[in-house]
DNA sequence: GTTTTTGCACTGACCAGTCAGTTCAAGTAA
DNA sequence: TTACTTGAACTGACTGGTCAGTGCAAAAAC
């Protein structure tokens, strides 16, 4: 039989897999994800826990998912941002800065999900390793499309390491924004944005 | 009776410890907290498990003497770095930029460790977190000096923000060395250290 | 009438922490 | 020198509890 479709369009089984992803999405990033229970996780989204095995192979199938699930979120959102700055006639530089703001904007939104993307990404040993360098190649990859197309227009010096600077410009809007979000709540997007903008056009020892 | 010492002059109690240390490092930035057991550390140190717990009063005591310890050592490397800088008479650009090294040697000496910072540092909920705070800050503040400084003296934009860009930095730095070390070891580190130098400096947008 | 969810009892593996007992180097005594 | 004592350090079997995953009959949703 055809899946039956809700008002919205999802089909009953999307919304339950959707309300356990972000039940345990929040409680992983917390917690880590040995220290989370599969009782917890079905209580919080309001569920059975024969629910969650009934949706899920696993506890780790739910969890390789939601990452997936969380990381096409988040690579849709910056391709867009580059693709907006290109067809407004922008340079690669005002891609990079859209590309910061759309990962502020995602982290902002998200911040459960990036807190546990930065806490399983260097991890080794463990069975969804294959799954996260994936994930991670494709959002760093995006960053990377854009210093690359730099360098052959000849914006960027051609001198930078690609990979390398990439996964740098990540890191700095990942840790500042997770700093914000610990640290300092209250300040506001544009705020943060700002000073990363600052930084990454290098007018930090310019002068006043 | 007095505690016995070895020929190295340390007791055999802060050789078990030490031991205990290394151990537990690897096995928690390989596998994290939770999934890491008492009695593979023990293993892994050629201890009984009662040896831990002579040494220490639980799981989470190793753990939160281990970070103190870690980062005690990244802290004062980097201390020493701007210390060092400031004595030859160089700029604060340049304090930063021995900074940036000397976090890059820390981590090739430690990856293990800083794997695991970098795993723990957002958590919430979690019965380390002061701990966690403390370590944290003791490391960011370091950077934050250094740039309050330039600030005053006019070498850096009194624009900036200290503490959010101090963030930035230290993310930055971390990112691209665990990157550094996990997707392609074989680059040297002066390799490294200089694409980060360029970034920092504002070098990528300038021209061929 | 088919799919999905519920509720709940159950199992077997795993694991943090305990504790009675062992080891051994240094100290004491004769 | 030799015999005995002391106590810090260490050992590893054991316990009590936790948790992933199962099984299933009945209810609800569609």
């Amino acid at each position: 039989m055809e899946s039956s479709t809700t008002p919205g369009g999802r089909t009953r089984r999307e919304a339950t897999r959707q309300k356990l992803y972000e039940a345990a999405v929040t409680l992983i990033a917390e917690q880590g994800f040995s220290a989370t229970t599969v009782d917890e996780i079905a209580e919080r989204a309001g569920v059975a826990k024969g629910t969650v095995y009934y949706n899920f192979a696993s506890k780790s199938v739910l969890f390789e998912e939601l990452l997936r699930h969380g990381v096409g979120l988040l690579t849709a959102s910056l391709r867009e941002a580059a693709e907006r700055t290109a067809r407004e006639g922008g340079s690669k530089v005002d891609a990079l800065d859209a590309m910061v703001r759309a990962g502020l904007v995602f982290i902002d939104r998200y911040p459960s999900f990036t807190q546990l993307y930065v806490a399983e990404l260097w991890r080794t040993n463990r069975a969804w390793q294959s799954t996260l360098m994936v994930v991670r190649q494709e959002a760093v990859a995006v960053v990377e499309g854009v210093l690359r197309e730099g360098v052959e227009n000849g914006e960027f010096s051609d001198e930078i390491d690609v990979p390398l600077t990439a996964a740098a410009l990540v890191g700095m809007v990942l840790v500042a924004a997770l700093d914000w979000q610990a640290f300092q709540p209250e300040r506001s997007l544009d705020d943060v944005h700002a000073a990363l903008s600052r930084l990454l056009q290098g007018r930090v020892s310019g002068h006043r």
